[in-house]
RNA sequence: CGGGGCGUAGCUCAGCCUGGUAGAGCGCACGGUUCGGGACCGUGAGGCCGGAGGUUCAAGUCCUCUCGCCCCGACCA
């Protein structure tokens, strides 16, 4: 490809709207265009690298025997009905109406069309497993987009479905699906991990998340360096916090605490640790207000209540709604005399607690010296601990450690979740009708592509794994009115074209360093130099993008060295993948 | 949903407080000198100042409404 024709314009400056560097480089490179919020065209040069990786998945999910086709993006609202996701789903999903008034919606995910598929088409334990994907716009409504492609609304992404007669065949194919997953992060050069997930929206049992370590990130990890435990933060487990000492007081005593609404203020004007006070949380469930209890120095994990209360839609009570609940202000709720109609669920950090202070229920008080087996009722006991670094490995005797990562996959366990709710039935050997076992795995194609960009810069621009890099190849002509330069550049270009070698020929006439910086900028793995001085040797100049090593090769033969040295590079990604 | 900020040339921004002929840098076009790491000189094109309404002799500037974009928060008691 000759630069002079093709569509790529590269900026100098930042726009003022893209905070992260993978945004930036994006807009710079001219790889992508916002046309609303969250929402982008993807221009030639990135649409190169989405389609590299597009070919990768395709090649990957064809070696674990999934089968692709496309499904419509509006759907009709009847389906979600039927599954009951257009009550669950909530404002994040985009509502359309057509000229009749029939409801639609523009599809943020493909369960209930492919269920509605299979459960025409697949009415035999004998046509059982099948997996089935597709590579698709979706759209889903976010509260905030931002960061470029990282969390648009409308995005690319491959979205992959398994049909099966039973829990051990659903497992089967999970694993392959996984281990399909690891060979195309992989084969991108990624430094990714897979962890432990809440299945949250999509429902389900058992779910993993892949990913892409980066500062910018946007979900929480913990990974244990002792043993294989990895989980998102909104899932991850800890061994039994060790007990604080017993506080000071063992009889239940009001006291008077004048403004002191958070548990530092608390602990400190009683003098006691922060682990020795008791703080009670009210969330809006389902069926009302629940209090909820955790050691004080601890946070409630939102996501654990939510699973644990059987409901998505759980939210912090406000100040109002507390003080109806409690007859407390915000800030003196506690566990002890609460209405006997309002549900307690407590952290398992509470149990071993001992003479703790806990809000009285009444402005300005607190009780201390409360037990929790004479004072205290409790309705259910749950693990609703945040986890964080630092906590006990859950399955060893490791320390956990925190970092941030980008989520570029996440596979589920579904069971029948929508085979159940929407008649996705087959018959089995006896001729007995049973629900389908369903799997689910989603892969975000822009964001992954965002990610390596996250791990693949400098100041001077991208630095692309060559696997997903639009060009392997960057020709770069420096005099583009010296005869013997542009002779030189153009055969050069034909016979790499002719190789097979994807090749993008800066041919523009533009000053050497324009050309250099913007070779930098787009971040070719191969830069190939063909300047006057050294083509005076019969010399051309290589650089790999990564290392900015240069070396000077003969033009003669120069073909069969720039293979080499893709193919060095090549193995050198799939070598030390992982 | 709450709070804040910003919409002026393709891009980044100034001008608005204190109303009076629309600006800069980059980019773009043309001419010249340059040419292995974002050159220089000269000339030029390009804007109903997001939209609507109002105040005024006069509005980019003041007022009201509206649309868009960005950021922060959404209560850890």
């Amino acid at each position: 490809m000759r630069w002079s024709r093709y569509y790529l314009f590269t900026t100098r400056e930042v726009p003022r709207d893209a905070e992260v560097v993978s945004h930036q480089l994006m807009v710079r490179s001219g790889m992508v265009k916002k046309l609303a919020a969250g929402i982008y065209s993807y221009l030639p040069f990135g649409w190169r690298s989405l389609a590299k990786l597009m070919e990768i998945v395709r090649r990957e999910m064809a070696a674990a025997g999934a089968v692709e086709l496309s499904m419509p993006a509006v759907q009709p609202a009847e389906l979600w009905h039927e599954s009951g996701r257009w009550q669950d789903y909530g404002r994040e999903l985009l509502r359309l109406s057509d000229r009749h008034d029939r409801d639609f919606v523009f599809g943020p995910t493909h369960e209930e069309v492919i269920t509605d598929i299979v459960r025409h088409d697949v009415s035999s334990y004998r046509q059982l497993p099948i997996s089935l994907y597709q590579i698709q716009v979706k759209f889903r409504d976010e509260i905030r987009p931002r960061f470029g492609l990282m969390r648009g609304r409308e995005f690319l992404m491959k979205d992959a479905y398994s049909f099966h007669t039973d829990d051990a065949s659903l497992a089967v194919t999970y694993e392959e699906i996984r281990q399909a997953y690891c060979r195309i992060f992989e084969a991108c050069g990624l430094d990714y991990t897979m962890v432990e997930a809440d299945s949250g929206a999509i429902g389900g049992s058992h779910s993993h998340e892949f990913m892409v370590v980066a500062e910018t990130g946007e979900s929480a990890v913990v990974r244990c360096p002792e043993c294989d435990y990895a989980a998102n933060v909104e899932k991850a487990e800890t061994r039994a916090l060790p007990a604080p000492p017993a506080g000071p007081e063992s009889g239940l005593r009001k006291v008077p605490t004048p403004g002191a609404t958070s548990v530092e203020e608390v602990a400190a004007l009683l003098e006691v640790a922060t682990s020795q006070v008791v703080k009670t949380l009210v969330y809006m469930g389902p069926d009302g207000p629940v209090a909820t209890l955790v050691r004080g120095d601890r946070e409630v994990n939102e996501v654990k209540l939510a699973a644990s209360l059987g409901a998505p839609g759980i939210r912090l009570a406000e100040p109002a709604e507390v003080e109806e609940a409690t007859g407390a202000p915000l800030g003196f709720a506690g566990p002890v005399g609460l209405p006997d109609g309002l549900r307690v669920v407590a952290d398992e950090s509470v149990r071993p607690l001992a003479g703790f202070v806990v809000g009285a229920n009444e402005a300005d008080a607190h009780y201390v010296g409360v037990d929790l087996e004479r004072d205290v009722r409790v309705d259910d006991w749950a693990d609703l601990l945040l986890v964080g670094g630092g906590d006990a490995c859950p399955r060893c005797d490791g320390k956990l450690e925190e970092f941030r990562g980008i989520e570029v996959g996440h596979i589920f366990m579904l069971g029948d979740k929508y085979s159940k709710s929407m008649g996705c039935t087959y018959l089995d050997d006896q001729g007995e009708s049973h629900a389908m076992q369903m799997g689910c795995y989603g892969l975000g194609i822009g964001r992954t592509v965002a990610a390596a960009i996250e791990q693949g810069h400098d100041d001077g621009g991208i630095v692309w794994p060559l696997p997903l890099a639009p060009f392997e190849v960057l020709l770069l002509s420096l005099q583009t009115r010296n005869e013997e330069v542009v002779a030189a550049s153009n055969q050069l270009y034909d016979e790499l074209t002719r190789a097979g070698v994807e090749v993008l020929y800066d041919d523009r006439d533009e000053r050497p360093g324009v050309k250099f910086n913007d070779a930098d900028l787009i971040g070719v793995p191969l830069r190939i130099v063909v300047g006057a001085r050294s083509l005076k040797e019969g010399q051309i100049e290589l650089s790999l993008r990564r290392t900015k090593e240069k070396e000077m090769v003969a033009v003669d033969g120069a073909v069969e060295s720039i293979r080499e040295r893709l193919e060095a590079e090549r193995a050198r990604v799939t070598g030390s993948g992982g």
